[in-house]
DNA sequence: TTACTTTCTTAAACCAGCTTAAGTTTTTTA
DNA sequence: TAAAAAACTTAAGCTGGTTTAAGAAAGTAA
């Protein structure tokens, strides 16, 4: 809870009051690996916040292969959020790749929070307008060539390629895992 | 500025002092067709809102070619964000693709009406949150074959295709002119 | 109306990335 | 620690979508 709280200190302040509603609202979830967190076509009730391990979110396209859109690691949130607004199935699923601890909030408890602390608002507002960006910034790059995209990735993320299986990166960067390891070999050439 | 106001009001209370800070805050800004409203590379000092027409968000590939990113249409904000936020210079241009009326406000004016007006910054959250979920689904969407992507975005939005030149969109949709009007021929066979 | 510019179309040649299929290595489970 | 399952590799053949190039149509301006 602690993480949380230090996170959302990093862009507002919080009194003691809100400190305790907030400690109230949320409760701590670990989720072992590859559990599900969250299923596509379920309801989807909670907002996600990752204190430690990564989350994925896919879906299963026309073929039936999984596809990744997102990975979420320490201090960001996941969620299907237009699930999570409009009480709607969702149309995304959501999986621990690693162990996971999660801080969770029901949507109910997340509505009560905002209408009682409305400073928080503030704190997601940045927290939506970062996501909206990286998610901006990434069809950008998905967008040159793949080899382009995953040295790109490489170099700007380098911990994470370790951290993920590289069948998920594949799926992530929008390729075969097949064609990730002709990228390697190809990159391992030029680097040994 | 009018529209404005009523797109807040769909979503959060309005007082008058608010509306007078927003009015004050706020300016017009018209834009022939073709007018770069930013341009990459320069400060991006401005957050805009559609009144009427069309703005494009865009930049020059590896190879100069334009990609679009994203339309906003009546009632959708509008500027690169990463940029406005962090007073950096701008990796997207912004242009107005028909006659478009703006209402504009610079980043100073911008903070000091959310420092005012703490209430304005659900109505961002929830401006946020809905183009992040935007985003997620045309992800979602962009992944399948171009063909079924084109399909799916011509079904969906049937009245937008009719408005924006078919070079821009297959530079939205994330292919080329040529093979666009392959498409449509391909269509046209099928239901003449 | 004419000239100029931009957009759209057509078609053939080409290639980045996919598919398939089989083998190897690593991880998980019993 | 052995067997089963999952992840990764390799390589050949294939295809959806690009490139190139040239012409037709539609906008825009003078």
């Amino acid at each position: 809870m602690e993480l949380l709280l230090n996170h959302i200190k990093k862009f507002i302040e919080l009194n003691d009051d809100q400190i305790s509603h907030i400690c109230n609202s949320f409760y701590i979830i670990t989720a072992p690996k590859r559990k599900l967190v969250l299923n596509e076509g379920e309801m989807c009730t909670h907002l996600y916040f990752v204190v430690k391990g990564c989350l994925r979110m896919f879906y299963f396209d026309e073929k039936g292969v999984e596809q990744t859109v997102q990975f979420a690691l320490e201090n960001w949130w996941m969620t299907d959020i237009d699930a999570f607004n409009k009480r709607e199935k969702s149309i995304f699923s959501i999986q621990a790749i690693e162990k996971t601890t999660l801080i969770g909030i029901r949507k109910i408890d997340f509505d009560l929070l905002l209408t009682d602390h409305p400073s928080l608002e503030k704190y997601f507002r940045m927290i939506y307008e970062r996501a909206y960006s990286a998610s901006l910034y990434r069809m950008k790059y998905a967008r040159s060539s793949k080899e382009d995209f995953y040295y790109l990735f490489c170099s700007k993320y380098p911990d994470f390629i370790q951290r993920v299986p590289q069948k998920l990166l594949a799926s992530f960067l929008g390729f075969t895992p097949e064609y990730l390891s002709e990228l390697r070999k190809k990159n391992s050439k030029v680097r040994p």
